[in-house]
DNA sequence: TACTAAGTGGGTACAGTGTTCCCAAGACGG
DNA sequence: CCGTCTTGGGAACACTGTACCCACTTAGTA
């Protein structure tokens, strides 16, 4: 357990002597970065080049990338403006999950580099406090509206990641799901059409519609919303 | 798009000349090692030495560290014993929530490794089937019950991620949850708590208890059951 | 049985990665 | 105006995935 921890915000307010650079210039290009061309383009070099400096100068700004990545995370999630709870918990709820996915579809590297320590910057705060403020409409019982929150927030993620990881799986393959679909088409009629091993993913295949991804979020979020009710209305 | 794309499962019933290892042994291997060491542990060369070969040697038997990620996933799905279905939908649900869980659990690199394309290897098919078994016990229209199915995985994914990154962070910082939270409370009490700005935050932080991982996971599953009961009654 | 062709194991090498170590140059307090 | 501290940033290191190549073993054929 390190004696020197010092958190990543209270260095920020700390003012220094001169500044070629700030460290909001460097996150603004890291995230312009990373939503233009993915993870994988995040790189110090790239981000020192394109925020015309050398590399090694970020380390003067930022310990390290995964403290980068804090502070974009943390930055990304002050875009959005709260309203003031409106007191209808289920339509503030909705607020939360439907700007969370927002902001996540608008950068699609945040849902993979959220982890679960709460962020501790103002903008993380802020959001935590809506939600709070939103599940608290429900109930007033705080240790029963952050488990609900905590429900909200995690269906969200889980729904956000698997749209995302598709749009991700067409950039990295080259191929829509359509032409993904039509590719696999021998193997999936071979295996498991045909053998007749799995007949329930056979009917679906055949015969089940595809929501949008709109449509499939709405309908999940609805049955969490309305498996809330349930639980809060006890 | 590709013209020579090969789905890795066929590749894998084609017999081969000689063999020193097995596609199976080095998955294994890979497995063993991501679970002891975690992701960061898993390159090619450890692969490699752990497998007692060299390291290009694996490029004959897989083409990609992603390929051979694919194939760890779908061989981890397959360590589970789906049970047949008993027609409760709400039992069986449960029955496959509590295992993706576990099965997450059990491997940790699992759930950040999951891609949204379904994974056509075997053992991922016959979840898949059994999952789809169960929706269907709720409601005839395959539509709306791989709709709910999806509704159940992605709640469990965005859970386990939660509790998975916060044993990450455990081993990444070198501190518990109770030597960070104190590490931090200095900033947290001038910050959220004496600066007033965060008033819903601060009485989360003074005065919810904090549910156990199981408690959390099981309350918010009820939830998304509830809902989707209620969805599927109409 | 001898020869050829193809497939296999694996060393070397390369382009990149995050990050540490240094040093020169500039800014500040006295 | 000087000494000290803080910056910017280049060189270098340990490490990554993987393409290329070569010696060698195997399988099939003459």
């Amino acid at each position: 357990m390190p004696q020197d921890f010092t958190l990543v915000w209270t260095r920020l307010a700390e003012q220094r002597r001169r500044q070629a650079l700030s460290v909001e210039q460097i996150v603004a290009v890291a995230i312009r970065l990373a939503d233009a061309e993915g993870t994988q383009a995040l790189t110090m070099r790239r981000v020192a080049t394109e925020a015309g400096t050398g590399t090694t100068s970020l380390y003067r700004y930022v310990t390290n990338k995964d403290e980068l990545l804090e502070l974009m995370v943390d930055a990304v999630q002050g875009e959005r403006e709260w309203p003031t709870p409106s007191g209808d918990w289920r339509a503030d709820l909705t607020v939360v999950a439907d700007g969370m996915r927002a902001t996540m579809l608008r950068h699609p590297w945040l849902a993979t580099e959220l982890r679960s320590r709460p962020t501790l910057g103002p903008n993380a705060l802020r959001q935590a406090d809506f939600a709070l403020a939103a599940a608290g409409g429900a109930t007033d019982d705080i240790t029963l509206a952050s488990a609900l929150l905590g429900t909200v927030a995690n269906y969200v993620h889980g729904a956000v990641l698997a749209e995302l990881s598709e749009r991700e799986d067409v950039r990295s393959t080259g191929m829509t799901q359509d032409e993904w679909r039509s590719a696999v088409s021998p193997y999936v009629r071979e295996v498991i059409i045909d053998s007749g091993n799995y007949p329930r993913v056979a009917r679906r295949i055949f015969e089940a519609d595809d929501l949008s991804h709109d449509q499939q979020f709405a309908f999940g979020l609805e049955c969490v919303l309305a498996g809330i009710e349930k639980s809060v209305a006890r």
